[in-house]
DNA sequence: CATCTTCGTGCAAACGTTTGCAGTACGGGT
DNA sequence: ACCCGTACTGCAAACGTTTGCACGAAGATG
């Protein structure tokens, strides 16, 4: 039925493994034969079987790509990009998303485990300690997340909520709320520490309100506290939340920003076309699922385990923020 | 090193064809030996080896799934939907993206035709011959397109344009413009056609503009021929359009929906937050892929082609659209 | 000219499953 | 007592690759 390598052989009148190395040691074939080998292989339409190959090789050609939720705007451009780089080193990725649940995330990973050569673990919910051990099944690259001596790629976000904090400090704000993301979220942990130290270096004071789920209805439910806290500046786990709180806080009668300054997290597509355009913490996305996937390959291939790279944040400002 | 089935074998005592049939054949294993197998293989933690298996059954466990643009709000709910559904009857999804392209959607399907038990096409952007010539190499199931043999799940834009007109009539809208898609959607073909029918019956003089890229930018570069074409209505491809739309007359000096009212198609969570809140056919995505993977998996299981559904679209009325 | 590399190729044994076939044991029908 | 069917299990050949090893033919070296 399907057209095999031994066919290609037969049609070239070389043996297998000739065929075999023209594809996968292409150098270790004389130049002509290796010709001969491809005209028949591409007139036969030739393709080779990933499944016999991984048997022989230990090696599936795919790659895990774990994340809370796809339908958070965060993700697609993450997943878009490492899609990409993965393809174009010839490895497929399977995609899996959690619910936000860290034990379905633990699940996936389990049956994820011995099916793929490696896989990438986005803003992981796990504890740090199963993260670990699950580490030890697969090659992981972690995103978001820090575990010792595992690899992975940090959005520096601390940066990013540092200028944000400086940001509201400029426009004269002394109160100001930052709405935590879940309570596992690396970000959400580096963020608060970062903006508190700054606040204090600027005079502010920081009110700390969440955990929040990182969604619209996460924002909204805190819009009451965000309120009575009397604060005048707010710092959102994210866009989404950042969005939620701003609707709800209109719904309640005040103005964004003339009564309240609000910041988001993500530079999502939706903060450029919400109104108030949100002024955000731009977070390299793209920029990471490529490095992410380059780590995890390097680390699947070499068996050793790179390093943790970091990527910069920046604040954007739009209309969202304003003087106190 | 990774466990096996022959060491679950040696294991409990019997022959790796026994433990392979307790797996994959259960009833044709006496209950006592099967649960000593089981037991030997949890306590081992064996785990059948996918590719192993496909190389026997010629079936992978995986399936593609082609999108035109993850990063489209329209899709994610889709994928994440078609994920788990597959999921749970143990398959894996690969996700791949062709960035609108109908040359990288073919180069995609035909690098996934064999790898992959089957594959579903969403919106695709290639020609019918060409999606049909493809469907001899791997079972198919498309989403929101249709090609005769070719089993589809197809979502009733028809119906949601034609409301969408009656809607803008009723509010009492004569001159209106259809901002459509990407030439090679079914989607906007179906829209045009049934707000062009639509139209005639109610007194509406239809304004066609397009082709349009499916994004924000594609509906902000089409402003200018809106306002210039005199219309007080526009029914437009996508929420990304209209939102994109919007934003571009609003800087030109109109609002919405007081001089324009506009109706977008998808009712993406972003037609929720924008403000103002839009006026869009709400799509069954969840269901859509939902559905596909059921059919796609009949299809693979039976060998034989089931047949296309088609899902219902309504109208969802919020703020963009206005009495003229 | 003998010896040593290098290069290209073939041979055959894996890789971990599935599955058609054959064999055994047992219980029931004649 | 015999035969047959049923229920289970083992045997071994696939499935399509990769890869260590061996071998022969040149070419290089002394």
């Amino acid at each position: 039925m399907a057209v095999t390598i031994r066919d290609v052989a037969r049609a070239s009148g070389v043996h297998v493994s000739t065929v075999s190395r023209t594809f996968s040691a292409a150098h270790l074939v004389n130049a002509q034969t290796r010709t001969r080998v491809l005209a028949a292989a591409d007139e036969l339409g030739y393709r080779p079987n990933r499944a016999a190959r991984a048997l022989s090789t230990r090696r599936t050609g795919n790659l895990g790509l774990i994340v809370a939720d796809i339908a958070n705007p965060f993700f697609p451009p993450l997943i878009k990009a490492a899609q990409s780089q993965a393809r174009a080193r010839d490895y497929h990725v399977f995609v899996a998303d959690t619910d936000e649940q860290a034990r379905v995330e633990e699940e996936l990973v389990r049956s994820m485990a011995k099916q793929v050569d490696g896989a990438l673990l986005v803003a992981p919910r796990l504890s740090n300690r199963l993260i670990a051990e699950l580490g030890r099944d697969v090659p992981f690259v972690l995103v978001n997340r820090r575990v010792s001596g595992l690899p992975g790629v940090l959005m520096d976000v601390a940066a990013g909520a540092r200028q944000a904090v400086e940001h509201l400090a400029g426009l004269g704000h002394r109160e100001v709320a930052v709405l935590t993301g879940p309570r596992a979220s690396w970000t959400s942990q580096e963020m608060v520490r970062a903006a508190e130290a700054c606040a204090g270096e600027h005079g502010v004071r920081l009110h700390r309100i969440g955990p929040n789920p990182p969604t619209e209805e996460g924002g909204a439910a805190s819009a009451d506290e965000v309120v009575s806290s009397g604060v005048s500046a707010v710092l959102a786990y994210n866009d989404m939340v950042a969005v939620g709180l701003i609707q709800q806080v209109e719904r309640l009668g005040l103005t964004v920003p003339a009564d309240l300054s609000v910041v988001g997290v993500d530079n999502t597509h939706a903060a450029r076309y919400f109104r108030p355009a949100l002024t955000t913490v731009d977070m390299p996305v793209a920029a990471a699922g490529r490095g992410a996937i380059d780590l995890l390959l390097q680390a699947v291939t070499t068996g050793e385990s790179p390093g943790t790279v970091s990527l910069d944040t920046r604040l954007v400002v739009r209309d969202s923020t304003a003087r106190r």
